[in-house]
DNA sequence: GCAGATTATGTCAGCCACTGACATTCGGCA
DNA sequence: TGCCGAATGTCAGTGGCTGACATAATCTGC
């Protein structure tokens, strides 16, 4: 199940010496197998690309396929894997002197960030898994697999809320009610960001979301009328 | 396309006469899947139910199923469309004076009020309907599509409340900002209900909420601990 | 280096969701 | 009654996905 690596191997975590041929292997299947899904999705679209063709890009069976990945969505989602694994990081290093809210707007902008700067352009880039925001967001049954993890992610989200603030998530509803928010916050910048001719990049991501974030007190403030 | 009705015939909105036999009998046919796909669900698991069961549990052919439903989700989530519609109903007539939020808060407590009285116990009721939220919690594929439906409905109750205040959701994000709160939380709710053991009932559901609400401000405030 | 245990992969057969095409039957209506 | 259009059935086919088993590749202790 060794499957998603955030950052290259080398770095002081992972105390096991080097991984071994068999290892390597795998993690370079699976990168090719990403890799070309994602060149044929966003050439000719989700929907009408098949499981075999990915599997063939990369010479391997299709029953293989199906061993990496336990559908044709999650091989699409792979990609955003890396970004949501970041943010979390940040969260968790956030001071501690930061209310809830200070501390995941910032994790949520600093992520974008660093994923903007650290990634050379080309497949598996942050913009390409930009691009394969859009692709989501107007594929019906890709849009309901990436729902159903970001829902995941809230969930841990409320987790991490609660211990950082010392708080037992049985009793205290404000860390899944603030991730809550925060996730719907977060869905809504996306579908601006998709539909909209927003500026590309993750810069232009960051600013969407600080639009939103921004507009949070006024949608909940008493009335609207001017 | 004739799907959902609300509220039985005879209100004064239709006003044409009744409909004939034909559409009669087309109703028929799909009220009857929608229950007999719901027993099964609830019987024996959603993935365990092939639709050709489904389909001959109504003497009817797999391909005619498939002329109602576009999918097998779509007939598990069919019982929850009443629910949401009823919900935009009440919306739509929420007093002008009421702040967006307290608008919403009263909406979705009113429609599960209503729902809860309105309706015989039996198959196709609320009870069974919320039995089927627990169904769909657990089943990954029909909350992925549940998930999408909700927020269909998030960008329905913006365009509402932008309406209502007269808008231009091109302009403002409050509208959507706060739809996407109270989506979320209304899905942080519906978690805790089937999670936690709520009462049952839509009376269990509407205190389940009310706390959720209840913690948005606190949830939202500076810093949490005591 | 070499057996033998592990583990990844390929092959094959099969289930099931879903779809297009065409024939048939049934309700609406003159 | 007889015609038209809509609903249904039948059939064949595609594609996602899985279990079972055989084969080939890595790893492990020697």
């Amino acid at each position: 199940m060794a499957a998603r690596t955030p950052h290259p191997a080398g770095t002081p975590e992972d105390l096991g010496r080097a991984p071994g041929l068999r290892e390597r292997k795998k993690q370079q299947t699976r990168d090719a197998l990403v890799q070309a899904a994602h060149e044929l999705f966003l050439g000719q679209g989700f929907a009408r690309t098949t499981v075999d063709e990915i599997a063939s890009a990369v010479d391997v069976s299709q029953r293989t396929f199906f061993r990496y990945f336990a559908n044709k969505d999650e091989v699409a989602l792979a990609v955003l894997a890396d970004a949501e694994d970041h943010f979390i990081h940040c969260l968790r290093h956030r001071p501690a002197e930061e209310t809830p809210l200070e501390a995941l707007r910032a994790s949520i902008v600093k992520a974008w960030r660093d994923l903007g700067n650290a990634r050379t352009p080309g497949p598996g880039s942050i913009s390409s898994a930009l691009e394969l925001l859009r692709i989501i967001e107007d594929t019906p049954a890709l849009l309901a697999a990436h729902l159903r993890r970001v829902t995941e992610q809230e969930r841990l989200v409320a987790q991490v809320l609660a211990e950082r603030e010392g708080l037992d998530p049985a009793e205290d509803l404000r860390p899944v009610v603030l991730a809550a928010v925060f996730g719907s916050l977060l869905r809504a910048a996306h579908l601006s960001w998709t539909a909209e001719q927003e500026p590309a990049g993750p810069e232009g991501m960051v600013a969407v979301i600080e639009r939103h974030f921004d507009q949070l007190g006024p949608a909940l403030a008493g009335h609207w009328r001017p």
